[in-house]
DNA sequence: TCTGGGGTCCTAGGACCC
DNA sequence: TCTGGGGTCCTAGGACCC
């Protein structure tokens, strides 16, 4: 049951970066931003400079500054950091055939029956680090351990450029003192009803009644007990059954609040017609869509629908979504317009009439040129002045 | 000039079918 | 003169992650 578990985590991995791209960023606190200078921005990804004076990943940018006056701010290129990512993954299959991707700048490989091998997952472990660093010139800490819940934990342990290894025989007493909300999974929501319980450690919830937690959480109560343990039963997925996504969407916060229907129309069409290019990219149609809402309140709404004719065409995609609006919405101000298209297939067999087809001709130069001079190079007339 | 944007997973409840 | 139970699909929405 025990397993050889790493997890690979990049050190501020969009911060790093941009810090091996510009020289004249080395050594300084750098803040990766969504929209350097516009309202309503966080901070995507620090540098340790900028860490180590308590700025965080998702902190707005008055109270990072306030933090970090001196920090340079640096516009996020999302696809250079997928384009790295997906290259360090490629070393990673190297090492085990065993190797998932959690996020962009996260990886699990399964060792158990390959890192000896390689002289044991210790070694493997410094190999990776080394490669990652000579490959790309960017540090990442590495936990090792027997599951995936303790290999991220100890990953964490000894940031940045760490190496942190947690033996079987170790758990129970690194657990004992250790807050629930360390583990990942265990967020502010179940951190609070735990308090609630008289529950603050993972000792404190290995040794509560299993009853009152179920009682508390459903089915979750036995996952959550399972975890106060250190326990985790999570396979790591195989490199070769790489899954197509669930869900593309996007979403954003409008510059100001937005109540009157012609504006919001035209923000919804944008994020539409961005599900749109994402989805032809990447061959994929969707079924089911999503209007994203959120109310100046900060109150959410994510009404959905699914429709038996797949689509990846923007105007269909708004459409469908603009459909979804709530009644009660109207009039009301919103911050935060978004699309999602999720229940998702490969575009090949979409049923076409002639006019969808000459339809699908033009968005496949449209989608050419866009891709070739950038997004949005060209789109629909409604759109122009908006972005 | 408070609180981004990209996702995954899970639960619950109702409709519907057998 | 009485309405079970299992399976699946659909939708809403929350929690959590980086």
């Amino acid at each position: 049951v025990n397993r050889d578990i790493l997890h690979v985590d990049m050190d501020a991995f969009f911060a790093q970066v941009e810090q091996r791209a510009n020289p004249a960023l080395e050594g300084r606190p750098v803040f990766v931003v969504g929209r350097p200078g516009k309202a309503r921005t966080v901070v995507a990804a620090a540098s340790y400079e900028a860490k180590r004076l308590g700025v965080k990943s998702g902190m707005n940018l008055p109270e990072a500054k306030a933090l970090c006056p001196a920090a340079v701010l640096v516009p996020a290129d999302t696809s250079k950091y997928v384009d790295i990512s997906e290259r360090i993954f490629q070393e990673l299959q190297a090492f085990s055939p065993q190797v998932e991707a959690a996020s962009v700048d996260e990886f699990y490989l399964d060792m158990t029956l390959t890192a000896a091998r390689w002289g044991g997952p210790l070694v493997v472990a410094r190999d990776i680090k080394k490669k990652v660093l000579d490959l790309f010139r960017l540090t990442c800490s590495v936990g090792v351990a027997p599951n995936k819940l303790l290999a991220k934990w100890a990953a964490g342990r000894n940031k940045p450029d760490g190496l942190t290894v947690v033996r079987p025989e170790d758990v129970a007493e690194a657990l004992e003192r250790l807050p629930v909300s360390a583990l990942a999974g265990i967020g502010p929501e179940l951190r609070g009803t735990l308090r609630t319980l008289g529950v603050l450690t993972c000792g404190e919830l290995a040794r509560h009644s299993v009853g009152e937690l179920t009682a508390h959480f459903g089915v979750l109560g036995y996952k959550l007990s399972a975890m106060g343990r250190g326990e985790d039963h999570a396979p790591v997925a195989f490199a070769s059954q790489e899954e197509r996504p669930k869900s593309v969407g996007h979403t954003q916060t409008l510059p100001r609040d937005v109540k009157d229907a012609e504006s919001l129309h035209t923000w919804v069409f944008l994020q539409a017609e961005r599900v749109g290019a994402r989805l032809r990219k990447k061959r994929l149609a969707a079924h089911t869509i999503t209007l994203i809402l959120r109310e100046s309140s900060f109150v959410n709404w994510s009404p959905q629908k699914r429709w038996r004719l797949p689509t990846h065409d923007g105007r269909e995609i708004f459409q469908r979504a603009w459909s979804l609006f709530p009644e009660k919405l109207r009039g009301r101000p919103l911050r935060l317009v978004g699309v999602s298209a999720g229940d998702l297939v490969e575009d090949r067999q979409l049923p076409l009439s002639p006019d969808d087809q000459k339809q699908r001709r033009l968005e496949e130069v449209k989608d050419k040129i866009n891709n070739t001079f950038g997004s949005f190079t060209l789109l629909p007339a409604r759109l122009k002045g908006v972005k």
